[in-house]
DNA sequence: TGAAATGTTGGGGCG
DNA sequence: ACGCCCCAACATTTC
């Protein structure tokens, strides 16, 4: 008889420490560790050219912490553990839980058949702090408004449990049909993705060192400076979120280790009600699953949408004329991140402004974003479009000239990432059109040639839009709840 | 996790 | 001294 060993799926817990499905493997005997890449995953979930490039270092780092002992497969999930169980005995598959609707039905569905065979499959939670299903408000619905849901749901169930070690000793068996990772082929043909390489480090040690000097320099002025994006004194570790390699539960509870700093109390607590915005992203996700593709307040169906493919590429490619938004498009063009700050402006620039579909913005940066996670991106575009859950009200819409004299008053931000208007003098620098000629010319800018007009009329766009949104206020009312 | 329009207040210049 | 105007500087309302 084949000596008896159980399996171990990565899939969004890239670390090993932490790592509940991971540990409950090895404590039961060898294990084979393993990661499939399915290219078969359903049309929007796929994932986007910037993951699939962290994906590839991300699983290089985790192969070299399991001492070259990962095993990589491409192909359908199912046929390849059905193959590895045909060699070897095991008795028991162990993964962490994910959230995204085809993740939970693709697991039911392993689950079932895996039963079936005779095999013990055990689902762990590792990347909430809080399950979906055990936060309800009183009438036992879920919540649809973030402050209830965190400080009445969250704060007062069962605290998140403390981080885990890693495996000790752990026997991880190399199958001999594993394929290298280049084989999996997620790196960009041509090579673009080169560029972003010198902005990350990547794994989950290099998930710990930022997170750590974050909680040593950074996060005592998380109120006051995360919105300003030349500061720097916001995170950066969600894409380490994202793939698992660092955990909820580990940045959490090493939040609780500083804040007896007395004067960084209020940021600590800021920056907490971050990860449980996380939380409510997934939440909602688990709860309302069309949220990636349908409008979670239904009145929102009937507004009229522009079509303009045009108008959708300059904002893609940084070329709107608004220094703030072009300076946050290419931020995330070159760096596969944009602050979060600009983030906001951006989205309201692209579904207010230019008045197209959240879900092409919600596209792109699912292409974009090295963190890019269902959960986030689509309750964040529906939350800066007005339709999502405890939404922003639609007539909020952002001032792409105001948010730059606002939140980078020294231009900082703008000149690095637009230097061909940055010798514009400051008052100049978030409207460069308002600047004289003489001192366009003198700062080297001609507009329509060297960085382009504005492509909106601000206050006439805006006119537009909140003209829009009243047309849906006029609908027959009383749709938006009844979802789902 | 807005912005713009509108309203209110209070100080200074001036007749 | 006083009222009047102007206009910042806030505050409130509206979208």
């Amino acid at each position: 008889m084949k000596q008896e060993i159980s399996l171990f799926l990565f899939r969004r817990d890239l670390r090993v420490l932490d790592n509940p499905g991971l540990l409950a493997a090895c404590q039961r005997g060898p294990v084979l560790p393993l990661c499939i890449l399915d290219e078969k995953t359903p049309g929007p979930y796929k994932m986007g050219e910037t993951s699939r490039w962290w994906l590839h270092h991300s699983l290089e780092k985790l192969a070299h912490d399991l001492d070259g002992a990962l095993n990589l497969y491409v192909g359908d999930p199912l046929s390849i553990l059905t193959e590895l169980l045909s060699r070897y005995n095991v008795r028991h598959i162990f993964w962490n839980r994910c959230y995204e609707p085809w993740r939970i039905e693709q697991d039911t569905t392993l689950k079932t058949i895996l039963k079936e065979k005779g095999i013990t499959v055990e689902s762990f939670q590792a990347s909430l702090l809080w399950e979906p299903w055990q936060i309800k408000t009183k009438e036992d619905t879920p919540y649809r408004v973030f402050t209830p849901y965190y400080k009445k749901g969250c704060l007062q169930a069962p605290p998140p449990r403390s981080p885990l070690p890693a495996p000790k000793a752990p026997h991880y068996i190399k199958d001999e049909k594993s394929i290298p990772l280049t084989s999996l082929q997620l790196r960009a043909k041509n090579g673009w993705d080169h560029k972003l390489e010198a902005h990350w480090l990547i794994g989950e040690k290099a998930a710990h060192e930022k997170m750590h000097l974050f909680l040593n320099n950074d996060v005592a002025h998380y109120k006051e400076g995360r919105d300003f994006p030349a500061l720097g004194h916001t995170s950066r570790l969600s894409p380490h979120l994202s793939f698992g390699e660092i955990s909820p539960h580990q940045i959490w509870h090493a939040l609780a280790g500083v804040s007896g700093l007395e004067e960084a109390s209020p940021s600590i607590a800021s920056f907490a009600s971050e990860l449980g915005w996380r939380e409510f992203s997934y939440y909602l996700l688990f709860h309302f699953p069309d949220l990636p593709h349908t409008n979670f307040q239904s009145k929102f169906d009937a507004f009229p949408w522009r079509a303009d493919t045009e108008a959708l590429q300059q904002w893609q490619q940084g070329q709107t004329g608004y220094p703030m938004v072009d300076a946050g498009m290419r931020e995330l063009w070159q760096t596969g991140t944009m602050h979060n700050r600009v983030r906001m402006v951006v989205a309201s620039f692209l579904v207010k402004n230019l008045r197209l579909d959240w879900r092409l913005g919600a596209a792109w940066f699912w292409d974009c974003l090295a963190d890019a996670d269902l959960a986030s991106n689509s309750a964040s575009w529906q939350w800066v479009a007005g339709c999502g859950a405890d939404a922003a009200p639609y007539f909020r819409i952002f001032n792409p000239v105001t948010q730059g004299q606002k939140f980078d008053p020294d231009g900082a931000y703008i000149r690095r990432f637009v230097p061909e208007i940055a010798a514009l003098p400051d008052p100049y620098l978030f409207a460069p059109w308002t600047a004289p000629i003489p001192v366009q010319r003198a700062a080297g800018v001609i507009l329509g040639q060297t960085y382009p007009h504005p492509m909106v009329d601000l206050a006439k766009s805006r006119d537009e839009a909140l003209k829009a949104f009243q047309l849906l206020k006029e609908l027959p009312m009383g749709l938006e709840n009844e979802l789902r």
